[in-house]
DNA sequence: TATTATACAGTCCGGACTGTATGTAAATTA
DNA sequence: TAATTTACATACAGTCCGGACTGTATAATA
């Protein structure tokens, strides 16, 4: 008797649905493809190795997903809602601050860019330059992310008046900026040296656009944010 | 008789060195592998493969390298070499240029970040992720590639006076967008607004720091940067 | 309740990769 | 020129991965 069957049988009266169990497997197979991508890598993300981390068999694995790729589209997605949310958390979190512009690119670095769940996206799009079904699901993933950023940056920011600014160009650049200091920090090795670019970025971009006046709430958020994973 | 025997055969009245077949066959593997590193990334870069590619036998390998992190730690070091002289080409071309910030960010970019070589070493700093010794030698390397871009940086170009502004931490920005823009140019897919971001940074940073008045000569280059791969 | 479909478990197989061991040719040295 | 070291070639051993396959239990359905 594995592991798991034990820890099936450890809830004895329990009668749950089909599309529960489903759900319940899905779950937990891409939490611990999301977990093992950021820990071990793209290669290092062995099917047998991720359903050994789900606590799970490898039949199990592959009812649920045909092939290898399968699981890996769906865990991109997978990634994509988490972005959402976090997302979603930091402009609401931004909403109440005075220095905006910090304030956001502080818990963009904190809450998307220095996570393991942009660890993992990073492992995706490095792989993504070999393979084109990724890379288009990738590709999708980052439109409609930009799809719910862009309205809230113009939501929130105004250009300078006579700098001719473009707010959304310059939060692309922020995005770059983050990304690659997130897929540089464990060679650069020192916090306080992030920490200064993004204060740096912070004060250059603050002199090309302003917080809009009065803003005192979020943007308003696609319906599909908060919708939970599967139906 | 195998295609490298045949290879070899064909200069017949060559006599060559111990010291030259040697270096000779370093080359090749080394060549190989950082070709095989941008093309098929790091776990695609298996020991059969890359010898296949570099059209020797997988004894030559074993031979000068008596497990893949030593040829992969060299073809790091290899890595270093070929950016010191594309950073070298690059500073040169950008001294006889008037807008020398948007001359130096698309020098860099197309000549450094835009290469299959940076390709190659993306794959290593991801891979570094997992990998302490890898991600040490990166480290140095990253250091003194630095070692060299700071004082040119120094050479070329002052802060704008009353700006506060720190032209070496800027270039560190200039670096980190780049690198940013580079993991990210294939699913942004989109060259123009790669082009325009390029543009967008050098007038921002044209506005915190200037090029020297007359200099026009290049920055003292370092004794080591044109010294050929072994001794 | 009987039947069928779904969810899950465990095992096997062909292929690929790394490291090793052994054999041969070329160059250096005595 | 003989001996020895260096450079390279080939074959093999052990491991692991992904996909296929078979068997069992649980839920849905008739």
């Amino acid at each position: 008797m594995s592991a798991q069957s034990a820890l099936n049988a450890a809830k004895p009266g329990v009668r749950r649905t089909q599309a529960e169990r489903s759900n319940a497997m899905r779950r937990r197979l891409l939490a611990a493809t999301v977990e093992s991508l950021a820990e071990e890598g793209y290669a290092g993300s062995t099917l047998s190795s991720i359903v050994r981390r789900a606590g799970v068999s490898r039949g199990a694995q592959v009812h649920h997903y045909p092939n290898k790729q399968a699981l890996i589209l769906d865990a991109a997605e997978d990634l994509m809602r988490r972005s959402y949310r976090a997302l979603g958390a930091v402009l609401l979190s931004v909403a109440k601050e005075d220095d905006r512009l910090e304030a956001l690119i502080k818990a963009c670095w904190d809450s998307l860019f220095a996570t393991p769940m942009y660890r993992a996206y990073t492992e995706l799009l490095i792989a993504s330059q070999r393979d084109p079904v990724l890379a288009e699901a990738l590709r999708q993933m980052l439109q409609r992310v930009r799809g719910v950023f862009e309205p809230a940056v113009e939501h929130y920011f105004e250009p300078a008046p006579g700098s001719g600014a473009n707010p959304k160009a310059l939060f692309l650049q922020m995005s770059c900026l983050l990304a690659g200091l997130a897929v540089q920090a464990h060679v650069i090795q020192n916090p306080s040296l992030i920490h200064a670019q993004l204060t740096l970025w912070s004060k250059q971009a603050g002199s090309l656009m302003y917080a809009r006046k009065g803003v005192r709430t979020p943007p308003p958020r696609p319906a599909a944010w908060d919708r939970p994973a599967r139906g």
